[in-house]
DNA sequence: TATGAATGAGGGTTCATTCAT
DNA sequence: GATGAATGAACCCTCATTCAT
């Protein structure tokens, strides 16, 4: 992408290192797909390849190995680990919690790799502080949200607001797993009641509802 | 070897049955003990024979496979998956849960197998299917706990228990992974509070409390 | 061999180990036989296990890899390197000379490995330091005989011995090479002469012929 | 690249055909270059291409293939093998021999390749036979030497020239590699010292040595 | 029954060579 | 001509599994 940022205002518009790119994303692609359908271990550089359709050794142009078209997808990918800004403030907050955990969870099952990773986390040191990065963004980020509620008197004071906000995130990480796909609908709404009474005193949240229904 | 020693002077001893028992436990502890320390595919069939102390043919002995040892691993600890009957009925329901929490976590942790199954889930059906039936056992269990709780109206009563019961589940197997030891015991309390508050309204959760003071 | 020697008395005489040892021999025999043919590079770790008789993984059982074998090889080879002492006190050191070179030729010939390792030895510093020893080996032990003569008077007493020494060894060693099967006799002979020229002033080699002649 | 700073500014300059010439003479230098440092069978073409300064493709433009390459190499350097004329009606043979010897051998030195060939004369026999072309030729020209100086009665008249000449041709081109720079002035002497006495008798030596000093 | 050497398919990776641009 | 990305055969090596002892 920054790539071809560089390229806007050059008129040829190279196609060698579009097509380049273009086989690049094409393995990152096949990589990803296959990392999901048959796990990390399971997919050969071989099969990547082909699945690209290209030679096996066109991989190890692009790719060092394996393990760093992993890290390259992930990269690639790692924005979508993080949840939009949940607000907090909104008159209904179980709704909008309910419309944001939708949004967000839509795009962890379109990134899937959950099921990739967790037998290379152990082995792979640098793989696990690539994700304990992305893990600690989209902590940093409900926390956030949650200490400006918490500023506005919000929420419950008692609360320990680090272990809300892992809570959260493991819900929301974890939580749709094994959901039919056509009972997720009620259960992010679900969810979101669930989360909402973890934070909000039970009064705090009737009020905001009121002026919901208010509107 | 060491076996082997206990045997010096001692005749018959264990009865075959025994003896084969024996080795058949020994393999799998030490298939349990290497896929946690490395990962399903990065332990050989090799290493668990020779860390159980036995020859790598009669590896193939007692189980046919590699992966049949991991299912019988899985058979011989799923016990350890149930969590204990909460009791939502207790005096104080947070230092009880938070109590519960701490037991079950440190089976959970001592079994550990979590990290290792995962990328094994998506290309063994067999297995997925068992692990659906263990995590299933764990959510009725819950479940039952709740409609009881429920049934005494001391649960709020627009809640799905379901979801309800899955949220704890999540919270409680994938949770406390990344939290320092030191710090595990706070976040048991804090964890068992944010989970009583998704569950108990406020009030009855005070008057709960109150009796327990008054004890 | 060693093994063997360890065996000597033992009755049962454990063909487990008898036929390992047939196998690491039969491929050391492989890799040098293929190595002789085709060159170090050119002989692939398959093609010895199956000139061997054996599976792939069977070559690796012994061998860690292919340069390992070479080592081993080298290791079980070496003391063919060695020249024999040569006599410079016989009565007809021309002829002594002579067969001795062809005693030690034909042991050259039968190791042959020659060919095989100077391109390797560029990026082999181990194996460069290995061959190195043997070479010194060789020729301290010409070095030696000569001195010896030295001392009894018998050479030219204005020779650097190291020289000398170094010299012989290059002709042994490098000389033969070319020459066809049936000049061999006769080029024995020649180079015996040529040496003996190097060495002994035409007084003494004339007056240690003459003994010979006497008897 | 340097090639391509020389044409700023300057239009039509070399012809296509010198243009040609000059990047066949990169390649084989880079070869040669490549070769020595790292062995044949290690360097690579894509290697080749890049030291010398231009794409893989071109790299087949001028070669078939990187033995192709070797054989232009050698007939470009073959010339070097060749010893110089070895004067032996000089005055002071062995001072000649010597400093010849010391020409010879650094020419050989430069060319360096023996280390490159010996792995491929195996598999490679063409390759042999333009080697021993080369050899014969030194040979030959070792060989005529000795037969004019034969003629004029300066040496043994025992000799068998042929072998003589081989002597000579084995110790000048195996047997300085592993003496340090220091001391190969004075083997030049030595081996110079060594290779008259196998050729003259010391009468005519001291003779020929005579001469010199009266001069 | 226990052993562990043997097997060989298959994985990751390299590199000589080709060919579209 | 020149380029260098693409090709894919072939290499080295591992390891799940078998089988003679």
């Amino acid at each position: 992408m920054s790539d071809d940022e560089k390229l806007v205002g050059e008129y040829p518009l190279l196609p060698k290192q579009e097509r380049a790119q273009a086989k690049r994303n094409a393995l990152i692609d096949s990589g990803y797909a296959l990392f999901q359908e048959k796990g990390y271990e399971q997919t050969t550089a071989k099969e990547i390849a082909a699945h690209a359709g290209v030679a096996t050794g066109t991989f190890y142009r692009y790719f060092s190995d394996k393990r760093q078209l992993l890290m390259s997808l992930l990269e690639d990918k790692i924005e979508t680990f993080l949840p939009p800004e949940i607000s907090w403030f909104s008159n209904n907050p179980v709704a909008t919690l309910a419309s944001s955990l939708e949004i967000h969870y839509n795009r962890i099952q379109e990134l899937g790799l959950r099921h990739v990773l967790p037998e290379l986390l152990s082995k792979d040191s640098e793989l696990e502080a690539f994700l304990e990065t992305a893990r600690n963004r989209i902590h940093a980020r409900i926390l956030s949200g949650l200490k400006q509620a918490g500023e506005k008197g919000l929420i419950w004071d008692d609360l320990d607001l680090d272990t809300v906000a892992w809570a959260i995130m493991v819900i929301v990480e974890y939580g749709l797993d094994k959901t039919s796909q056509s009972e997720k609908k009620d259960r992010y709404q679900d969810i979101a009641k669930l989360i909402c009474r973890m934070v909000f005193p039970p009064s705090i949240l009737e009020q905001l509802s009121k002026n919901d229904v208010d509107n």
